[in-house]
RNA sequence: GCUGCUAUAGUGUAGUCCGGCCAAUCAUUUCGGCCUUUCACGCCGAAGACUGGGGUUCGAAUCCCCAUAGCAGCACCA
């Protein structure tokens, strides 16, 4: 082994090139072929047989971005380690529900090809969650607390009892059942964890696990004591056997309040992992942020391009591949990050430029008549590497529409792409385009621009919207055949085609 | 204020645990060039970083201390 190591160490590049042709020549091509570089996620640990974990949502809106990250990371250590992938809709707070988020949350999730196993509603657990918080209570883990907000805050950054913790359990028990029966409204009682009111953090003492509420109504549950996250969540993480987390750096005080609990039942804790916070440039994340905008008005709805939402990035063309390579290179480190949308569109580019067919779109066209041309029918492919694709077919009459743009660079000559060259030139009436012949080597000896043009007799309208609004043009009738594809737009970018309308074609653009 | 986490090029990331092989990886980005009937793709090349200051050591991106900066938590939200 070490003899065959040292002899492949002492040949040069070329020579290895050269022995491994000879023995294996079908690798060749894996060492010359460009690969698409896929990141590997660092190794977790305790994972060797496999893994449970978990993508634990909140139903107040559609996913975004964010949520991605915590999604696609779980699920791709899921798939390396082998294992179960749990969703977890985590619907404890009334005042967080949007009932159309459930179905939201689902289709996007399917969206994003996670390998969910496994569905669990927290609504529905609210019986296992009473069951263990009356255990918790009974082994003197947590107290009936029916202080003033306020003062318990007090009391807590004094490191002071407050008067309930005091109580015996069986005292305990019977503001339980109290609780339980609706003897008490909001705000009067609640259930706290009892942990440590010397620990330096203030914010573990004493914490929550439970509390009353009376409004909103739960749109799945009748209830009036609900569990707190931190309850909820160890709990729920305990009993679907859930081994490793991947969540938010936000969630580390948390994680460190719900080991009391795990404590407390000598539950063995999983291996938790929290990425740093990522920020994201240009679009707003908040989901109360984003329903404001599109109540008022603001945003066309959850869907609009300008919003960093999962269905927002698929309705401009982004593939859920590419949200995924592009969340497994940012990784799990615990630095805090912004969001590049270079880097993602990167990852699309590699994914939709093989796919995508070529079309025109000729941004505001001007219609130009082109003197002395012979009418002709231009044949263009619609990819220029897989000339297997096929063609697409533009009639030439004796006029065209050409970007308006290009005649403000006052070029010479220009040649329109797969048809011939013409000269330009300024008359009293405006430009004016002659026949110039068909040679293209007479367009690259003068430098002429190779532009994207339509037959004035015969293009869709169209609109191209932009982050920045709606770019007028024009394109070729056989893009709207192609309705909900990613296609390019050739010298524009790429762009989903959205829809098209009798007498219009709206695209969404992409990237470039 | 208290508690905790982090700090590598414009961006993301490897290396940091176990100091030397790091004159620091890969991708993206930008700029050149080649290819090309797209300003796409592909190919070649270049640019660009260890937050600062002390200390330990023969030797520090890596260990220690201080400073600075960013972030998170201190909710009857998740």
């Amino acid at each position: 082994m070490n003899e065959v190591l040292r002899e492949v160490a002492a040949l040069s590049p070329e020579e290895r090139e050269e022995r491994l042709a000879a023995l294996a020549p079908e690798l060749i091509e894996d060492i010359t072929k460009p690969r698409v570089h896929v990141k590997e996620l660092p190794a977790l640990e305790k994972a060797e047989s496999g893994v449970v974990m978990r993508f634990a949502p909140n139903p107040s809106g559609p996913l975004h971005l964010g949520h991605a990250r915590a999604a696609v990371l779980n699920d791709a250590y899921v798939q390396r380690y082998g294992g179960k992938y749990i969703l977890r809709i985590e619907d404890t707070d009334p005042k967080r529900v949007d009932p159309d988020a459930y179905a939201m949350v689902r289709e996007d999730i399917a969206w994003l090809n996670l390998s969910i196993h496994e569905v669990v509603y927290q609504s529905d657990r609210f019986d296992l969650y009473y069951q263990y918080g009356r255990d918790l209570t009974e082994r003197g883990g947590a107290y009936v607390c029916t202080c003033e907000n306020e003062q318990f805050r007090e009391l807590k950054m004094a490191r002071k009892a407050c008067p309930c913790r005091g109580l015996t359990v069986e005292e305990n028990l019977a503001l339980w059942e109290r609780m339980l029966a609706g003897e008490f409204y909001e705000g009067e009682a609640s259930v706290r964890v009892r942990t440590d009111l010397e620990h330096p953090d203030p914010a573990m003492r004493d914490f929550p696990a439970f509390r009353i509420l009376h409004a909103p109504l739960h749109p799945r549950i009748e209830a009036h004591v609900y569990p707190l996250m931190n309850f909820s969540v160890a709990v729920d993480d305990h009993l679907l056997g859930v081994t490793h987390v991947i969540r938010g750096k936000d969630h580390i005080a948390n994680t460190r309040r719900q080991r009391y609990i795990y404590d407390y039942f000598g539950w063995p804790v999983p291996v938790y992992r929290h990425y740093g916070r990522m920020g994201i440039e240009g679009v707003i994340l908040s989901t109360s942020q984003m329903r404001e905008g599109i109540r008022s008005g603001a945003y066309q709805g959850w869907d609009d391009i300008r919003l960093g939402t999962l269905r927002a990035l698929a309705r401009r063309g982004i593939e859920p591949a590419a949200v995924r390579s592009a969340m497994i290179d940012i990784g799990t480190g615990d630095t805090d990050i912004s969001f590049s949308w270079d880097n993602l569109y990167a990852h699309n580019r590699a994914i939709v430029d093989p796919v995508a067919d070529r079309y025109f779109f000729v941004p505001d066209p001007v219609p130009l008549k082109v003197r002395d041309a012979p009418v002709q029918t231009a044949r263009a492919l619609l990819h220029p590497n897989d000339p297997g694709r096929g063609t697409r077919t533009l009639p030439f009459l004796g006029e065209v529409l050409i970007p308006r743009e290009e005649l403000g660079r006052a070029p010479e000559m220009i040649r329109l792409k797969d048809l011939f060259n013409v000269r330009v030139t300024e008359s009293d009436e405006g430009y004016v385009l002659t026949y110039a012949g068909e040679d293209l080597a007479d367009a690259r000896a003068g430098k002429a621009p190779i532009i994207q043009w339509l037959p004035a007799e015969s293009y869709l309208p169209a609109v191209l919207v932009t982050p920045e609004g709606p770019v007028a043009g024009a394109c070729e009738p056989a893009a709207g055949t192609v309705q909900g594809k990613v296609v390019q737009f050739e010298r524009v970018g790429f762009a989903r085609i959205d829809r098209v309308e009798p007498q219009e074609l709206i695209a969404y653009f992409c990237h470039r």
